[in-house]
DNA sequence: GGTGACAATAGGTTTTATCTATACGAAGGA
DNA sequence: TCCTTCGTATAGATAAAACCTATTGTCACC
């Protein structure tokens, strides 16, 4: 047996022919047709029932070709395994992080991380927290920023910083003048929210437990820079993350006033997630070493 | 990259020499030098510090080794797939049972399996429950029989029937002519255990709670063959499951009197264990239907 | 300095994979 | 029914690779 062999066998499952899986593995289809016939031979069973008008594959097919896949997985990982050896901080390093952080993370992170890493082509994903939780564990990224807690057997994860919550309002609100701000006071019609599937929306929802009363409003923000300008042009008020505030946390900028919560300050903790069978940890650690300096 | 590569560094991290993996694989030294070396310049990566001394695994070196082992189980695990599907009720299988069921179990269903799947050969494992449990996770053997509760994430388990206790006495004991028996009557310094290890001797000190009481025991007898001749003697009492009193249950044998307890009658639960990831379930269908007819 | 153990190299042979060209078989259209 | 088309199988030649034996190189040990 042969993993060149076994590679064949994915191309004819995924496309469906001999002649398209020999085009997709750059060998000519008497070539591939006799390959798979010898390794059909030599496990003494038929892995595809063919005819010119297609190719099904057998039950006993579908479970090699089922562990074909690991084993080109596995294959695959050696090869991983190598290149990270050669160079740790090298290669194309995928990191994802929600919409309400990246936005303002992914920035300020992308010298840091070119200045400490030159080799590293890395690839910044901005996406809900649930299509970055499937891509990690489909491999599609290879590290996450993402609200915490996140509970995973086959993730590890690294808490980095607490991101504190604060009130937005405009300079003229009747609440613009307080100090300090208690969870009650937003039990009000005009709390602006994002829609559906950001996780800072639940987060807002679960600090004001408003679930039913906010069921009602029919508008739904698509991103925090909309709502700012919502909450500026006095449409309503806010939850604003400080790391969306700039730099100026103490000022007021742009006629939005950012008044801090009571103790227990309502914060969102940001954690690194990544896949533990992940080869390249070395970019990991040099990741938590610039995001935890900020 | 080869398969024959990958189980040419598993022969090198077995044998810890080059010449001996050669030997192991069939093939001469240069060649496996050679193939490894070439493995080597492909991945770019030093799997080996050779020396004339000693071969030492590099960091990489290990990793790749173990991926490689994981390739190397899965393609075993495609032969094993093939050769299956040829006949599933042929080839070796090894089925496992803990020592007080298996001398009692194993002889009446070698027949049945044998009439049954007349071409598979059989191989019967008396062991203890945690080292047939080992063995179950190591592949040692394919499936056992054991007390439940069983609880892997790796098995799948069937209930194939209860075991029921009853106490063995001498047929001039004190408790002989009694046609039923509580539990508490089992409090008494002359019951008879096994070693340490056996699931009957657990068991038995569960149901009469005497942990503490039996502690100064001195005597722990290695089967139940054993007690049994011991009850006969007169030495003491003991818990016999129905299994292991032949197949006169309601006559009294050899001098022995096997009284049944009252409701709730203790007992153990028989179920047929294997890997989730095992080829050859259509044995494990056949064995159940063996085994619940009894 | 000689010896033994082991890996690396050299050169030739065998095996295997691959190619192009062609045959075969089924389905669809004239 | 015949012809064309699409797709797989077969044949024969070529290129690549894996393999063998013989030999060299290297290090430790006596």
């Amino acid at each position: 047996m042969n993993i060149r062999d076994l590679k064949y066998l994915l191309a004819i499952k995924e496309t469906g022919s001999f002649s398209r899986a020999a085009k997709q593995c750059y060998v000519s289809q008497p070539t591939l047709s006799g390959q798979v016939k010898k390794l059909e031979e030599s496990l003494g069973v038929r892995i595809f029932e063919r005819s010119s008008k297609q190719i099904i594959i057998t039950a006993v097919g579908e479970q090699i070709i089922a562990s074909a896949m690991k084993v080109i997985a596995e294959v695959e990982r050696i090869d991983a395994l190598a290149d990270a050896a050669i160079d740790p901080l090298s290669g194309r390093f995928r990191l994802g992080a929600f919409p309400t952080l990246a936005t303002y993370l992914f920035p300020g992170i992308v010298m840091p991380i070119n200045t400490c890493m030159p080799d590293l082509k890395l690839i910044l994903v901005e996406e809900k927290t649930q299509s970055l939780i499937d891509k990690l564990k489909s491999g599609q990224i290879d590290a996450a920023l993402l609200a915490l807690p996140v509970v995973d057997e086959q993730f590890k994860i690294k808490v980095l910083f607490d991101d504190y919550f604060r009130l937005a309002v405009k300079t003229d609100h009747k609440l613009a003048n307080k100090s300090e701000i208690g969870q009650t006071s937003l039990l009000s019609k005009d709390l602006l929210l994002l829609e559906e599937g950001h996780c800072l929306r639940d987060q807002a929802l679960e600090i004001c437990s408003l679930m039913g009363a906010n069921e009602e409003q029919d508008f739904r923000a698509t991103s925090l820079e909309t709502l700012r300008l919502m909450v500026k042009a006095g449409t309503g008020i806010t939850l604003m993350p400080e790391i969306a505030m700039g730099l100026n946390k103490d000022r007021d900028e742009d006629g939005i006033r950012y008044i801090p919560f009571k103790e227990p300050r309502p914060k969102r903790t940001i954690g690194l997630v990544w896949r533990k069978t992940l080869i390249k940890t070395a970019v990991i650690d040099e990741l938590i070493k610039i995001l935890t300096h900020k």
